[in-house]
DNA sequence: GATGAATGAGGGTTCATTCAT
DNA sequence: TATGAATGAACCCTCATTCAT
C-alpha cells in the first residue's frame, strides 16, 4: 500500500486518507444514531463510541451537531439527485417511465441507507430551514417541473386520461414517502411493503398491469 | 373570592372549571411550541409562558413533558376517530365514498389545528411507541380494515378497476399526508394545495370528475 | 423578623427575601472566587459551592459568568461613585481636599472588599469593553474634569506651585492603584502599604506635612 | 539539505538558524495574542496560526503554555533590567536623576513593545506566582533599594523637601504603569499621554520645569 | 525539526422536575 | 390549585497536549 507499485499519487497522502476514512466513520455512526433516536436525541457521546473515536474528533471535521446533520443529509441524499433527474422518457410510455422513476427510488432509496436519511429529512427537516432550501433547490425544483412536462405531454397526447398526474406530480413518490414514514411508526404492528404500495398507486394511475 | 357563600352548585364547580381552563390553555399553548420547534425543542418555560402560568402549573395537570405530549395528541386526534369510521358508504358510489372520506380529511384535518397534531405524530411518532400503538390501535386498525372491505366489494362487483385501493387503502389519504409535510418544509419556496392533491388522487384513480 | 411588629409591608416577600439573599451569597462567593483565581479560571462549580448552591442557581439569578462577573463590579463598584463626586473642597486648602480623597480612597476602597473588585477591574477590564465604558461613564469622565477644575482654580491662585495635578488629576490615585497590583503579586515578599504610599504622593506634591 | 556537504560551519547552524527563526515567530506572534486577549483566552491555535506553524511546532520549542507565556516575558522584560540598574546619578541634580530613569523608561518600555509585556506582567502576573518572583527578584530588589540610596542622599544633603521617594521610590514609576492600563481600557475614550503623566509627576516632585 | 489529526478532561449552559410556600 | 426559586443531571463544545508520520 506504500505506493503498491504504483509510481504515482501520494497527493491524497496517507494522512489524509486516515482523516477521511475518520469522517466516513463518524458519519456512519452520526446516520445509525440520528436515524434511532432523532437529531435532539442522539448524543454527540454515543456517534463517537459508534464511529470508535473520541468525542473531540467529531470537532476536528464537523463545527457543531448541526453541521454534521447536514453534511450528512447532503453525504447521502446529493449525489441521488444526478440519477433522479437522469430518467428520460424517450420511447418510454406513461406508464413505463413512472414505473421507472418508482424503480430507480425502491432501488436507491427504499434499498439503500439512504430511506433513513430521507426520513430524517421528512421529520427533522422543519428544524432545518437551511437543510430544506437545499434540499428544495437541488431536487424538488428540479424533479417536479421535469416531471409536470413529461406527463403533461402525455396527458396532451392522450397517453393518460387525467391530467393529475401533470399538475401534482408528486402523487407518484407520495406513497414512497408515507410508507417511509409508516416503517418508523408501525412497522411492528403490521408491516408495510413499500414498493408493493408505491406499485399499487401505479396501477391505481394507469390501471391494473397489462391494461394500458 | 373563595365562592364562600355562593350555592356552589354545578359540580365541576368554580376551582375545577378554573382548573379546567388552565389545563386547556396549557394544552393550547402546548400546541403552539411543539408545532413550531418540535417535541425536543420546546421549553416548557415557553409553554408556561404562552398559556399565562408559572412553569410548576404544568405539573399540576400534566405528570410531564411526555405526557403533557401525549395527551395533546389523544385530545385532539381522539374524537376525529369515530367521525372517520362512521363513515359509511350506503348507496355511495366508489368514487362518491373515496370522495366523502377525502372531504373528512380535508374539513377536520386540513382545515383545523389537528394537522399540526396529526404532523406531530407523523415525525415525532418514532420517539413515542405508546403514542403510536395507541393511534395504530384507535384509528389505523380500524379505518384501513373496513376500507378494505368496501373498496374489495367495489372491485368485485367491477365498480373498480384495479384491487390496489383494496389492498393499499393508505394511498386515499397518503398525498394528504405528504401535504402537510411538505408545508412545514417547502411551503415559502412553493405552496402546495393539500386539498387539491387529493383531489387529484381521486381523479387518478378513478378518472377525471364526470368520468366514471 | 417576620414582619416583626410592623403591621405593614409584605412586598418584598418571604421569597424574594430568600431569593435577594441567595443572589447576595452567589456575589459574595463569585468576589472571593474572581479574587483569587481571575475571571478565566474560576470555575462555576466553585462560585456555586461557595455560595452553598446548585451550580444551575447561578443561572436563575445571572445570565451568563460574564455577566455575574459584571454585575459583581457593578455592585461594589457603584455606589462608590456618588461618594467620590460628593467631596466637596469647599474651604479647604489643595492639600487638604486632597487629603480627603485619599481619606476615601484609602476607607472605602483600600479598607474595603471594594479593592479586590477594582484590581479585578484593572485586570480583567480590558477583556470586558462594556464594563470599562461603564466605569468610565460613571467614574472617570465625572471625577476628572471635577478634580481639574478645583486643582485648576487653586493653581491659578497661587496655591499650588505646579499645574500638574490640574492636568493630571490621575496622580492623585495612581500610587493607590499601583498598591493594590502590587498586592497582588509582590506582598509575599515585601508588603506595601497602600495608604502610606498615598500619603507619601501627598508629601510629595504638596510638601511635607505642615509645610505648606 | 541535510547541510551534508556543507561546511557546516557557524555553530548554531543552518538547521539551529531555522529553530532560532521559529522559536522567534512563535514568541513574537504570541506576544501580539496574549497582548490582544490575555493568557487565559489566547488559544494557542492563534499562535500558532500568526506565527505561521503548525500547532505542533509550539511544543517543540516551549514545554507548555505557561512555559510560552512566562518566557515571553523573561524575553521582553530581561534585557532592561541591566539598563535600568546601570543608571548612575554620578553629578546629576535629583531632579535630572529622576528625569533620566523617566525617559529610559518611556524610551525603552512605553515607545516598544516592552509596554504590552509589561502589562501582561501586571494582569496576568497574579497567577504566575513564579514570573512575579523573578520580576520582584531581577527587577524590583535591586532597583527599589538603589533609588531609595540615590533619593536618601539627597534628601539628607536637602535637595529634595520631602523624604516621600527616598521610602516610596515606587512613586516615581507609578505614573506610568496607571498610563499602560489605562490606555487597555480607556484609550478608546480618552487617550492619556503616559509619557507626559510621568512628566508631570516630575514637575509635582521637583516644582514645574526650571524651579529647582 | 515540523506536522496536524486525534485525544479527553473540563467547564459553561440548559432545562425538566421538585417542593416549600 | 398555583407559584417560582432551586436543583442537578446531562450534554455540547473547547482546547491544551500528544504522537505517529
Amino acid at each position: 500500500m506504500r505506493g503498491s507499485g504504483s509510481r504515482s499519487a501520494r497527493p491524497p497522502g496517507r494522512r489524509a486518507e486516515k482523516g477521511a476514512a475518520t469522517r466516513q466513520a463518524i458519519l456512519d455512526a452520526a446516520l445509525d444514531a440520528f436515524s434511532a433516536k432523532g437529531f435532539a436525541a442522539t448524543r454527540l457521546d454515543d456517534v463517537a463510541r459508534g464511529a470508535g473515536v473520541a468525542k473531540g474528533t467529531i470537532y476536528v471535521h464537523f463545527r457543531d451537531k448541526e453541521t454534521l446533520f447536514e453534511e450528512l443529509v447532503r453525504a447521502y441524499l446529493g449525489p441521488l439527485v444526478g440519477t433522479l433527474t437522469a430518467s428520460q422518457p424517450t420511447g418510454l410510455s406513461p406508464r413505463a417511465f413512472a414505473r421507472a422513476i418508482v424503480d430507480v427510488f425502491v432501488r436507491e432509496v427504499l434499498g439503500t441507507r439512504r430511506k433513513d436519511v430521507l426520513r430524517l429529512g421528512l421529520t427533522e427537516g422543519a428544524r432545518f430551514p437551511e437543510l430544506a432550501q437545499i434540499y428544495y433547490r437541488e431536487v424538488i425544483s428540479k424533479a417536479v417541473p421535469h416531471l409536470r412536462l413529461v406527463f403533461g405531454a402525455a396527458h396532451a397526447q392522450g397517453a393518460l386520461r387525467s391530467d393529475a398526474l401533470a399538475r401534482f406530480p408528486h402523487l407518484l413518490v407520495a406513497p414512497g414517502l408515507v410508507a417511509i414514514i409508516w416503517d418508523a411508526l408501525f412497522s411492528r404492528f403490521e408491516p408495510l411493503d413499500a414498493a408493493a404500495l408505491m406499485h399499487a398507486q401505479i396501477d391505481l394511475i394507469f390501471g391494473p398491469e397489462g391494461d394500458a
